[in-house]
DNA sequence: CAACTATACAACTGTTTCGTTGATAAGGAG
DNA sequence: CTCCTTATCAACGAAACAGTTGTATAGTTG
């Protein structure tokens, strides 16, 4: 049987694919790292401390969900932040962090007190 | 060793933790339906099409989070949203994926034309 | 052409997490 | 007290995903 609402299950599918992508510690450090500028797997690979094909891994994903663009030059790829809206996101998310760990602080002052 | 930044990490991951809390469909389904107001494990059961288990567990997981909240009442536990951050990071989501959307759309027009 | 560098692909392994099933706890109703 | 509803906990198997290792492709250099 169909399901009723199959447009929606599969908007809703996609959204949470995207905050999948962003579900990971590396792939959040790779963002970061991209925001002061494009830079190559190597250039990654190094600043992050992961393996070249860690790394690659790590971009395809993030190629694919939209959010980075290539530009090869010589033999380098380079790699730069091709949706905007993610620093949005981290910017949200880094509020919501933040609010938590305030709330935590000060549950734990109110039962040191 | 000790990392170089330990505090950095440990952001990051909570980062990342958050964002993987939002990468299930069904939680997406239960804090959507939860923008109406709040409800029980049992609403959200029916409503979702999904086991009281399923749901139970998704609904720990989104309150472990602090997304959201637990209220007790004769023998039903009503659940709202605790964190209203959590809709702008979805309304934002929605819209990166519209975008992406329209753009593979005009692919498809400028190939089939 | 041979050697080197930069990137991507593929297969394997271990971990995580999903959904289900069965059992448990706690609060009403008869 | 017994039955029923509501919700949570615990354990299992299946699927998804991360990181590693080995290999392939492509451009560069000598």
């Amino acid at each position: 049987m169909t399901p009723a609402h199959p447009f929606a299950d599969e908007l809703v599918e996609l959204i949470a694919r995207r905050f999948r992508v962003l579900g990971e510690p590396m792939r959040i450090r790779i963002l970061d790292r991209l925001r002061s500028g494009e830079a190559t797997v190597s250039d990654l690979s190094g600043a992050l401390a992961a393996s070249q094909q860690n790394i690659s891994k790590h971009l395809a994903v993030l190629t694919d969900a939209g959010m980075l663009g290539r530009r090869k030059e010589r033999n380098h790829v380079y790699y730069r932040i091709a949706d905007d809206g993610v620093f949005a996101l981290c910017d949200q998310v880094c509020g919501s962090v933040e609010q938590q760990v305030r709330t935590l602080s000060n549950l734990v002052t109110a039962v040191s007190r």
